[in-house]
DNA sequence: CGGGGGGACT
DNA sequence: AGTCCCC
C-alpha cells in the first residue's frame, strides 16, 4: 500500500523546452528559402532523416527508405546531409540565441534541436514587478540591467494552447490563489516572445512546451507542432476532485514515448503487463498504431511499484534507483535539473560507418580521416581567443593549415582520454542469415600531450596520432592481421580537464550575471530608500555591494542505434496555424516602437506617483539576510539568490 | 530499415 | 570498458 503511494510534486519551476521543427531541413531551407514551399527531405545514407511539412502533406515521414520517398513523392527535392558539421554549427548558433535570454545560465541542449531553458528566476522576478489591479496590461522584463527591454502581455491569458484543451483560467484568483496559473501564463508569454525572436531573427521555427519539469515540457510540446506551443495547466497534482493534470497527461502515453524510459526498459515493462514475450507486429508503433501499454496500464498494475520496478529493470548498466525513478515518471514527476550551460562540451567524438573495413591500409586511411577531423573540432571546440572566454567558433574550423593566429588562442581544456571506438559485424550463421549487432568495443588511452601543440598543422598531428598512439590501441581491439569487417569506427576525446583560470568557467560567468542582477536589485532599491533610510542607508548600499563583490570572487576561488523508430507516430498532416493571442501583436512590435510605452514600465509607475500602496508596502519591508553570504536583498530577489547557493 | 552524434552511470 | 539513455 504505502509501497504504492504516489511521490510528491513539486512545481516550483517553470522550464520551457524548444524544438526546432524539421531541423536538418530548417538548416537547408535557412540557407535557401526557396526550398520552404516545395517537397524537401535530407538523406543519410539509404534514408529521409527528417522532412519538411510540405513533403509530409505528400506522404513522406521521417526513417523512411530513399526509395519508398521518391515513390510516393516524385518531385520531392533531396540533399544529402550526412556532413553534419553545418547541423552543429546551425545549432550551436540557435543555443546561444536562446541562452542570451537567460539570467541563470540553466539552458541545456539535448541532440542539436531541443533545449531547455529554466526560467524560473526570470518568472518570479516579473511576477513581482506585476500590478494586480491590471494584470491585462502588464510588462515583462526581459533583461536584469534595462527595466525598459521587454515587452507588453496580458497576464491574464496564456500565450499559445493550455492542457487541457478544454481549460479556461479562473481570472479572478489569478494572483492569490493559484499563483501557479500565473506564473505558468508569464512563461507561456517569454517562450513566444523568444520563438518568435527565434524565426524572425534567426529563420528558424520551433515547437514548445511550458511547464514544471524537464519531462512535462518536452512531452507537453508534442501536441501543437509545428510551430506552436502548450503549457501543461493546473491542477498538476490530483486532489479529491480526481487526477491531477500531470497524471492525466502522463496517462495517455504509451510506456516507451516516456523521455528517461528507452527501448529496453519499454521492452520489460511492456513484457510484464502483457505477460508474454515482445511481439513487434502487435506493441510497437509502426504507422500511427498506439502503442498496446500505456503508462495508466503500467502505473495501475496493482503489482506495480518502486521496489517491484528497481527488480524488474535492474541489469548492468542500469543505475541504482531506477525502480524509484521510472515510478516518478509514471506519475509524471521529474526533479532533474536543467544543467548550468558548460564553457566546453564533455566530450567530443567524430565517427563513421561502412560497408565494409577490414584491410589496414584502409583502417590507417580512415584513422587518419577522423583524427584529422577530431584535431580540428577540438580547435574550434576547446580553443578561445586569448583573453576571451567563449569558443573561438565556426570561423575557423576545420582549414588545417591555416595555423597563423594560432598564437592569439588557448586552450579552454585539455581532454585526457583518447578512446578508439569500432563496431564488427556479426559472422555469417550457417543458414546464411547476419545477426545484427550494435554491439561496439573500445579501448582508452591517455590523450599524448603533442595534439595541443597550435603551431603544428592537424594534418602531420593527425598522421603522427595515427602512428604513435591510435595504431596500436587499434590492435589492442583486433589482434588479428585482418578480417574485422568493421561496420563503424569511433574516435573521440572525453575526460575534459578545464584550464582553471579565473572566470573562464560557466560558474564564474554566472556569478558574474548574478552579481549584475542584484547590482540591479539594490539600485532599484534606492528609488524607495527615502521613504526608509534607516534600514537601507545610501552608504551602506555601496557597501553591500562590494562585500558582495568581494564574496563572489572568494567564491570563485575556491540501439544503440534504436531498434525502433524513435518517433514513428508522426502523422501531421497540415501546418498548424498557431492560435494566436492579440497580444501577440504587441509582442512582435514591442523591439521597434520607443521603449517607454503606456506601461512600459512599472518602475515608473511607482517612481511617478507612488499611488500602489502594495508596491511601496512590498519593498519597504522585505529585506532579507541570505544566510550564505549575508547580502541583503528584497524576498522576491533571495529566491533567485538561494538558488545561486544551491549545489548544482 | 538505420546516421552521427551526446550524456549518465556502473 | 560497457550499458543504458536521448536526439
Amino acid at each position: 500500500m504505502e509501497t504504492r503511494k504516489v511521490p510528491p510534486r513539486k512545481d516550483g519551476r517553470i522550464i520551457i523546452h524548444f524544438d526546432y521543427d524539421c531541423f536538418y531541413a530548417a538548416v537547408f531551407e535557412a540557407k535557401n528559402p526557396s526550398l520552404k514551399s516545395l517537397p524537401f527531405a535530407v538523406q543519410q545514407k539509404q534514408i529521409i532523416v527528417t522532412c519538411n511539412y510540405e513533403a509530409r502533406r505528400r506522404g513522406l515521414h521521417k526513417l523512411q527508405l530513399i526509395r519508398e520517398a521518391r515513390k510516393v513523392c516524385p518531385d520531392v527535392i533531396i540533399e544529402l546531409g550526412e556532413d553534419i558539421s553545418r547541423f552543429r554549427d546551425a545549432s550551436k548558433e540557435l543555443y546561444k540565441f536562446i541562452r542570451a535570454y537567460s539570467w541563470n545560465g540553466k539552458v541545456e541542449r539535448l541532440g542539436f534541436d531541443e533545449v531547455w531553458m529554466d526560467v524560473t528566476d526570470m518568472v518570479d522576478y516579473n511576477m513581482q514587478l506585476l500590478n494586480p489591479h491590471n494584470l491585462a496590461q502588464s510588462f515583462f522584463q526581459t533583461s536584469q540591467d534595462d527595466p525598459m527591454s521587454g515587452f507588453n502581455f496580458d497576464a491574464t491569458a496564456l500565450a499559445g494552447h493550455p492542457y487541457p484543451v478544454e481549460y479556461t483560467s479562473q481570472q479572478q484568483d489569478l494572483v492569490v490563489q493559484d499563483r501557479l496559473t500565473l506564473r505558468l501564463h508569464l512563461g507561456s508569454h517569454l517562450a513566444l516572445y523568444i520563438r518568435h525572436a527565434l524565426e524572425q531573427q534567426k529563420g528558424y521555427t520551433s515547437t514548445v512546451g511550458i511547464s514544471t519539469s524537464k519531462l512535462l515540457s518536452k512531452l507537453v510540446g508534442n501536441l501543437n507542432k509545428p510551430k506552436g506551443q502548450t503549457t501543461v495547466m493546473p491542477p498538476l497534482a490530483a486532489s479529491d476532485h480526481g487526477l491531477g493534470n500531470a497524471q492525466l497527461f502522463m496517462d495517455t502515453h504509451g510506456i516507451g514515448k516516456v523521455p528517461g524510459i528507452g527501448y529496453k526498459l519499454a521492452t520489460l515493462l511492456r513484457s510484464y503487463i502483457t505477460q508474454r514475450p515482445p511481439d513487434y507486429e502487435t506493441d510497437l508503433v509502426y504507422g500511427g498504431k498506439p502503442e498496446i501499454v500505456s503508462v495508466a496500464n503500467v502505473r495501475n498494475r496493482s503489482s506495480v511499484n518502486p521496489a517491484m520496478l528497481e527488480k524488474l529493470l535492474d541489469g548492468p548498466g542500469s543505475p541504482h534507483g531506477i525502480g524509484y525513478k521510472i515510478w516518478c515518471l509514471l506519475h509524471g514527476i521529474d526533479d532533474t535539473e536543467v544543467a548550468q550551460a558548460k564553457p566546453v562540451p564533455s566530450q567530443i567524438s567524430i565517427e563513421d560507418s561502412y560497408i565494409r573495413l577490414d584491410t589496414m591500409p584502409e583502417v590507417l586511411r580512415e584513422l587518419t580521416t577522423l583524427a584529422r577531423s577530431l584535431l580540428a573540432r577540438m580547435r574550434i571546440d576547446l580553443l578561445a581567443e586569448d583573453g576571451v572566454d567563449e569558443p573561438a567558433g565556426v570561423e575557423d574550423g576545420g582549414h588545417e593549415a591555416t595555423i597563423t593566429t594560432s598564437t592569439l588562442k588557448k586552450w579552454l581544456a585539455h581532454p585526457k582520454t583518447l578512446r578508439l571506438t569500432t563496431r564488427p559485424r556479426q559472422p555469417l550463421q550457417p543458414d546464411g542469415t547476419r545477426v545484427r549487432s550494435f554491439k561496439r568495443i573500445s579501448h582508452s588511452s591517455p590523450v599524448p600531450n603533442f595534439v595541443f601543440i597550435l603551431t603544428e598543422s592537424i594534418d602531420i598531428l593527425a598522421e603522427k596520432l595515427v602512428r604513435e598512439t591510435l595504431v596500436s590501441m587499434f590492435h589492442k581491439l583486433h589482434p588479428e592481421k585482418s578480417g574485422w569487417n568493421l561496420s563503424l569506427v569511433n574516435l573521440a576525446v572525453t575526460n575534459m580537464a578545464e584550464t582553471g583560470g579565473d572566470s573562464k568557467t560557466a560558474r564564474g560567468r554566472d556569478i558574474g550575471s548574478m552579481l549584475r542582477r542584484q547590482d540591479d536589485v539594490l539600485r532599484d532599491f534606492k528609488v524607495i530608500e527615502e521613504d526608509d533610510v534607516e534600514e537601507v542607508p545610501p552608504s551602506r548600499l555601496t557597501g553591500l555591494a562590494h562585500r558582495a563583490h568581494e564574496n563572489g570572487r572568494v567564491r570563485d576561488r575556491s540501439m544503440r542505434k534504436d531498434d525502433v523508430p524513435k518517433d514513428p507516430n508522426i502523422k501531421v498532416v497540415d501546418e498548424v496555424e498557431e492560435a494566436t493571442p492579440t497580444n501577440v501583436v504587441e509582442i512582435i512590435n514591442d523591439g521597434e516602437h520607443d521603449g517607454g510605452g503606456t506601461n512600459g514600465s512599472m518602475w515608473q509607475d511607482e517612481q511617478e506617483d507612488g499611488e500602489e500602496e502594495e508596491e511601496e508596502i512590498r519593498f519597504d519591508s522585505d529585506l532579507q539576510s541570505c544566510v550564505d553570504c549575508g547580502m541583503q536583498l528584497p524576498t522576491f530577489a533571495m529566491i533567485a539568490h538561494r538558488r545561486f547557493h544551491a549545489p548544482s
